[in-house]
RNA sequence: GCCGGUGUAGCUCAGCGGUAGAGCAACGCUUUUGUAAAGCGUGGGCCAGGUGUUCGAAUCACCUCACCGGCUCCA
């Protein structure tokens, strides 16, 4: 184990040993080391944020008396005996294997533990450690338990690592997507309309429309069928597709209207199903590949919202390719090669930016996961031999896969380093069977197909919100909203501007005018601040000289040249997406 | 949904039992500007909503709503 785990974990026993001392009748869960930190679960009541400092401050004082920690076996029976008050340690008593647990003790702090200290508490640096949050969190990770206060903290060997870090997600905090969406102007919730379904403003469709064409038209060359499918169904669909039993939580209700009971769709799969199954089908016409700009709507409980990544209303940029099992594999690879590349038009780097997860089933659970072990152990290995074939690096994340298929996840962290799925390539040997998705063989047979649920750049609500991070709000040319700025020095040059203007619109150069009776300087201020790319200040000069002055955004004055020069240069970077 | 926190003008915030304030934004006038905030003036708030406590509530209590941090869940 790591120096600074260890230094960690410890810092988890001080926080439990100081709670104790100020609240003796608290009972303790789990403490662990965690990524930048440690967390400990407790029951205890009426515990303010305030407390958080004195907590912190008993904590240094228990490191500088310099407690040992000392490890000791006891026998389960004994172990009971040690822990009788502290009803979750002997729930964890009785559920681990063997006979004997692990104590470990500091000060005068007994703990249920298996070990992961520094010898000697002097090992810490008293000021590389803060508490920073208290959460509610479910005894062992399940809604059905009882919630425990969970207080976090970070944690670094040396202060100055400590306060780096926390500058750090000081600077992190102002690319929250939320933030500059609002700065920005980009998009808005109102209370009216219903929280989790975001309004996007002009400027946020902006983004939203040039995302979307580039998606549709690079699907188009590689191959998929673009459709429009009802974003309504009736429920029976969701019943035959096996959804409803899995879905029903995220579902919003059943309308009623004439004899029918309509839902709105959580899922395009069945949609797309039901073209396919339009018209029997040849092997010819295989990999059949649908894909849509699919609406969709899932009841996210209040809680789980946030911003553009977790909404109630959202648009999957959604594929299902239904082929041949041994095609499988080179249509999962072709997808791998389509969200690749466009990570790559966005500058998003594998590994820094995102990295892939092979989500795996459970086999003891089939209440989450359709039984058919067999079916399982062949699509898990497909898609572990195509990342591995690929040399992709990826690690595997046991039940997270869907109901019907094991999956690979594209993973990307928000600002605050909390993680989503951003695309996903799944394998359903499910579908197929409850629809009949089946095509005639070369033979002249009928043989069933497998789908490949896919999406190239996930929900445009998440990717946007994504992007907004990624780019702090700063677009390349050809994402921002507005690529140009207009600002004439004063009135007398606003005629000049106009004509400038003109052939902006000719070339679907996206400007704004700063015609305001401001300073220039305001002027300048405002269009920084609304991040456009290049400001083009025009007055007497530019006149004079039939020119403009450039200044790029983050670069400053660029100097003058000709409109045309410049024409060219945007143009270029909007084609090559730079 | 659960645990905890927050909610005062469009935005950022002050006021925290004695009847609402600042800066920016908006609007008007003056100014006609050379690379990140010109000057003066004007308007704007049921203090998230509701119900209580009180002579009196933005301020205290309770309920509801929204948002934030986690948990659970997930594209």
């Amino acid at each position: 184990m790591e120096n600074i785990e260890k230094i960690r974990h410890s810092l988890a026993h001080l926080l439990a040993s100081a709670v104790m001392e100020f609240w003796p009748k608290a009972k303790l869960g789990i403490g662990p080391a965690i990524e930048n930190g440690f967390y400990y679960d407790i029951e205890l009541k009426d515990l303010k944020p305030e407390d958080l400092q004195k907590i912190e401050g008993r904590m240094k004082e228990l490191i500088k008396e310099n407690q040992k920690f000392v490890g000791k076996k006891a026998s389960k029976i004994t172990a009971k005996k040690l822990f009788k008050s502290q009803p979750y340690k002997l729930e964890l008593i009785k559920d681990l294997p063997g006979k004997t647990v692990g104590t470990y003790q500091n000060g005068k702090f007994l703990d249920l533990c298996k070990g992961g200290h520094v010898g000697n508490t002097s090992e810490i640096d008293p000021n590389s450690f803060k508490l920073t949050k208290i959460a509610g969190a479910y005894w062992k990770g399940s809604e059905k338990n009882k919630m425990l206060t969970r207080i976090y903290g970070v944690a670094f060997e040396t202060a100055k690592e400590l306060q780096d870090y926390l500058t750090m997600q000081q600077e992190a905090e102002k690319r929250d997507h939320r933030l500059l969406g609002e700065k920005l102007d980009l998009f808005v919730f109102s209370d009216l309309v219903g929280k989790g379904l975001p309004l996007f403003t002009e400027k946020g469709s902006t983004i939203r429309r040039i995302l979307e064409r580039l998606v549709v038209d690079e699907e188009i060359k590689r191959g998929y069928k673009h459709v429009y499918t009802p974003e309504l169904a009736k429920v029976d669909l969701y019943k035959k597709s096996g959804h409803y039993p899995y879905y029903k939580e995220s579902m919003y209700p059943v309308m009623k209207i004439d004899e029918e009971e309509l839902i709105l769709r959580p899922m395009t799969c069945p949609h797309h199903y039901q073209l396919y199954l339009s018209r029997p089908r040849s092997y010819k016409e295989l990999p059949f590949r649908i894909a849509e700009l699919a609406k969709q709507f899932r009841y996210e409980k209040s809680g789980e919202l946030t911003g553009l990544i977790r909404v109630r209303s959202f648009c999957l940029a959604d594929s299902h390719i239904i082929c041949q099992k041994e095609n499988v594999e080179s249509e999962i690879n072709k997808v791998l090669d389509l969200i690749e590349y466009m990570a790559n038009i966005f500058g998003l780097k594998q590994n820094t930016d995102y990295r892939y997860r092979l989500s795996l089933g459970n086999r003891k659970d089939s209440k989450k996961y359709y039984k058919d072990d067999k079916a399982w152990n062949y699509a898990e290995n497909i898609l572990r031999k195509v990342l591995k074939e690929r040399k992709a690096s990826f690690y595997e994340a046991e039940k997270e896969a869907a109901f019907y298929g094991p999956k690979i996840d594209i993973q990307m962290k928000n600002f605050s380093g909390k993680e989503d799925t951003a695309f996903t390539v799944q394998y359903d040997f499910v579908g197929p069977k409850r629809f009949e998705l089946h095509f005639t063989n070369s033979k002249g047979e009928k043989e069933e197909a497998v789908v490949i649920h896919r999406s190239s750049i996930g929900a445009i609500e998440r990717i946007m919100a994504f992007l907004i991070e990624k780019y702090a709000g700063n677009f390349p040319v050809w994402l921002s909203p507005i690529q140009v700025a207009v600002i004439p020095i004063s009135e007398k040059h606003l005629e000049y501007a106009n004509e400038i203007a003109k052939q902006f619109h000719i070339y679907d150069v996206r400007f704004m005018m700063y015609d305001q009776n401001e300073t220039l300087s305001k002027k300048i201020r405002e269009a920084e601040m609304q991040k456009i790319p290049y400001l083009l200040i025009m007055g007497d000069k530019e006149i004079a000289a039939n020119a403009v002055s450039v200044r790029q955004r983050g670069k400053g004055d660029l100097g003058q040249m000709p409109l045309s020069n410049f024409l060219e240069k945007v143009k270029k970077e909007i084609q090559s997406k730079s």
